[in-house]
DNA sequence: TTGTAGGCGTTATCAG
DNA sequence: CTGATAACGCCTACAA
């Protein structure tokens, strides 16, 4: 039976049988330096002998600190935040700490939870990407504990942040479609009203993309979505489609809005790029295997997880409030594919990236 | 600043506060139900107006208990895994217990450290999806601790099974195209020489089918491909359709295999499913959405889930290796779809489910 | 280089 | 219904 289940062993019983002291133990056990190699094998073999492991929980109260680190997403059902788990747990891991995955179903309530709740007290610290917060929760987010955000809706509060360029990368794609001649480029995923989320910010880029190549923007080609899914997509491109708006390209605010969107032109048998361009936003995985195969926004996914990690751990290490807090702009690239370019274009296996 | 990071609030304080005990603390904190109305109140002004929070690492050293699970998966990034953990975070969370998720990346060694590592101290019990295991690592699998394991590949071992009947689901996804008038069904995703894992008892639902059906088995329909991703699929269905191989089907041996294997033919412009139809197997999202829509086996995602959950609980809670282990057998769905059924098939709205 | 003492904050026990 | 007290197993001093 297991060490743990049944009258766990511990270092006492360990040192006991090694003949040391328990703090001995407890030196091999944490790779200390300055041990007479004779006793270090006498211990590892009791603790091989024992199978002995480490109680963490009596090392975290000891410690107090737990080497644990909460993640925040909305749902890892949705791709993007699947992917970008998966990258922020191998950045982790790489630095020692392990992942926590909280899902928060994009509501406000669980997101406020989520910077109160208990299980704050389990972890060191919180890598956080709102969805339903904003800036009138303000408040809330005066935590007290090593907090990174991700994503630029929230701006102030006592935390570091890691975002990209929306406006700039939404401005790219949107430039992307014009350089390709569209001109009635319809947006899905618009949020009205909003100011500081991504849906605002993405939309300020088609805009100044619009104005820039002297296209005058017209509201009839807004498409509102207020969760970014597939289906909202496809729903989204079925009302502008009844509409009867004249269409000649689409801007998904994300990769499944624009999936949706795709879903809904083969529905109808509207040929894409023919037609109809599509181009999303995110990079998931799955736009370099539909049909056509998706242009997008790369938003530097690795980098992302990889520095909100590390701000995190920094955080962790001096909390000191006074340090200023930092915002780190992730780089990104459009990924051109069959959804603009058409048939010729490359394949997932050499993806045309235009640097931005 | 924060309770925790500056001289965290204890309870003693709360105590001293409110002018109790600890330990009355201690029953309010926990729900105990013999207090006074007057006591509570007290204890629970004390608590607001320090904002007091419970130390979790305390309280699981005394409890010898973390309410944490661990799930350990290949890949977040493989959007069934992603959809799965999603499902049975929902489900420990109605159940008041937390989820740790460890990806193994399919490396046989990481999902043997994932048997013995130090985190198996930090969680109550653990759900294991395992790929590379098999069984010759009979051993491995003789944890002394609580552990479901997912999918068939391992049997014996002292752990409760959550699986489907891989080999009755394959014999209907065939039957399916075989009812369609298919008779060339190539398989993409075999293990050659595998005896336990899904992709021989798939492959056996396979035969039997056909063999029912009076349709000849012939090995060249078989495309391996080990790892079961988009692009492994791509390229087994690129390799079967380079070798000229005649082709009226395929089946997928999970929906990225089958993604993969439309991708490719969309990349040849062949005509799916009037020339070849595809089906899958997962049920993921991404399969109501893909261009042709895709048919696919669903296997029961939150069935499993729950059910996983609830028999790692009861052996928490009751780890007697005496009391029978059990092994559930989830129901599995055929969803009809246009990769098989054509243009006319009913959309994700409502997709056509024949029972099995 | 190793040993001893004490406490991290909570919960269980058992009186009262 | 409430209080005092003793662990839970480890790690940080400090001493030897």
């Amino acid at each position: 039976m297991s060490t743990r289940r049944t009258g766990a062993v511990t270092m006492h019983e360990v040192a006991a049988l090694a003949g040391v002291s328990i703090k001995t133990v407890s030196n091999v056990v944490n790779g200390y330096q300055y041990i007479r190699p004779a006793t270090r094998e006498k211990v590892e073999a009791a603790i091989a002998e024992l199978g002995y492991q480490v109680n963490v929980s009596a090392r975290n109260l000891r410690r107090g600190r737990t080497d644990l680190i909460g993640l925040a997403v909305p749902e890892l059902s949705l791709p993007y935040f699947a992917e970008l788990a998966d990258s922020v747990i191998r950045a982790a891991e790489a630095r020692g700490v392990t992942v926590l995955i909280e899902q928060t179903g994009s509501s406000r309530e669980r997101e406020l939870e989520v910077l109160s709740g208990q299980r704050r007290h389990l972890t060191d610290g919180l890598i956080f990407s709102p969805l339903a917060l904003g800036q009138q929760d303000h408040d809330a987010l005066q935590v007290d504990f090593p907090m990174v955000l991700l994503g630029e809706r929230i701006f102030g509060g006592p935390a570091d942040h890691v975002t990209m360029n929306n406006v700039e990368a939404a401005r790219s794609a949107t430039a992307h479609l014009l350089g390709l001649g569209r001109r009635r480029i319809a947006v899905i995923g618009a949020h009205e009203g909003e100011m500081m989320g991504s849906a605002a910010l993405r939309e300020k880029g088609y805009r100044q993309a619009l104005e820039e190549a002297g296209v005058p923007f017209d509201p009839a080609l807004l498409a509102e979505a207020g969760l970014w899914h597939r289906a909202t997509g496809a729903e989204a491109m079925h009302r502008l489609l009844d509409a009867g708006v004249e269409i000649d390209a689409v801007f998904g605010l994300n990769d499944a809005l624009a999936l949706g969107a795709l879903h809904a032109l083969h529905a109808r048998r509207i040929d894409v790029p023919g037609k109809i361009a599509v181009i999303g936003f995110d990079d998931i995985e799955e736009t370099a295997y539909s049909s056509p195969t998706m242009s997008t926004v790369a938003p530097g996914r690795e980098q992302i997880a990889q520095t909100a990690v590390d701000l995190l751990l920094a955080r962790i290490a001096d909390p000191d409030p006074d340090r200023p807090y930092q915002r780190v702009v992730a780089d990104f690239t459009i990924v051109g594919r069959e959804s603009t370019l058409g048939e010729g274009a490359p394949a997932q296996a050499a993806p045309l990236r235009t640097a931005s």
